[in-house]
DNA sequence: TATTGTTATACTCTATAACTATA
DNA sequence: TATAGTTATAGAGTATAACAATA
């Protein structure tokens, strides 16, 4: 629903009004976003990477032993629609599904030492892309920006 | 991908470290949009319309005349994904189709009178809700914040 | 009785190919 | 030849209901 600023100048986006738009916290909030998902998409698609898969392996890497049910809560994804990614990355051998220690319906969730260096990777690519994506904001600014964002979801 | 502050505590939700995550811009701009959009989605339902119907209207509000390339063009919609909601609109007596002035092959879209009335109304939300979803913002943060925003997909 | 993980399935959103009529 | 609007359709993303195993 954004316009990225990489597209096309595309004479058809002249000369409309989107004045009222722009006011509007959450369609500046989108596009922004849309903005750089949509590189950030980009950039993982190297790794075969969706973007929540990059979420669901990063939460894994950062907190081993995590349950599909703490992925769910954390990540607002649908518990059926997690299976299907869990799946994904174990048949890829980038995850391990260990009983859970205390609970035995769960199911603990843990990196392979392959999912840990594509992760480490991917997650420097992230670093990289951050860098870029607000290479117009200052460091301060930047900070800002995060602190205000997070200020309204969190 | 969000979870949002009004979901349930969620215990499992709990004891998960997300810090990596919230320490990149797309996870924090993404969450911050999907806040407000849910609340904003709520709100428009009244209307009958959503996200992207607002947008729509209002740019036709606020450019008499626009043709569906340009709405396409500035909302980063596809054609064929435009053509129903165009024709829902219409068909609810909320915009008119009118003959372009100058190109025979486009079609200039115009707010109805009472697609007019709605759209005050629906705008009129846009605005109230805008200062709820900001409620923890100061009127400066709230200009910081979508100055930088539009710094990133300007 | 409640919860974890799962299957099956439906619904919505987004994307691609190809057509028509005008330019 | 290119563009505006359209159709049909495919694919991705998101949603609900119901089940087995365990708490």
């Amino acid at each position: 629903m954004a316009t990225s600023r990489k597209s096309p100048p595309s004479s058809a986006a002249e000369g409309v009004d989107t004045r009222y738009l722009e006011t509007l916290m959450g369609y500046n909030a989108r596009r922004a976003a849309l903005a750089i998902i949509e590189v950030f998409m980009e950039r993982m698609s190297v790794y075969g990477l969706k973007v929540v898969d990059f979420s669901v392996l990063s939460l894994v890497a950062h907190n081993p032993g995590i349950t599909s049910r703490q992925l769910c809560a954390n990540l607002d994804i649908l518990p059926p629609n997690l299976v299907g990614i869990i799946a994904s990355m174990d048949r890829r051998g980038l995850i391990e599904r260990r009983p859970h220690p205390s609970d035995g319906r769960a199911v603990g969730l843990h990196l392979t030492p392959s999912g840990l260096t594509m992760m480490k990777d991917a997650e420097q690519t992230a670093a990289d892309l951050e860098i870029e994506a607000t290479s117009r904001l200052s460091p301060a600014e930047r900070k800002t920006l995060i602190r205000l964002l997070q200020k309204i979801y969190l």
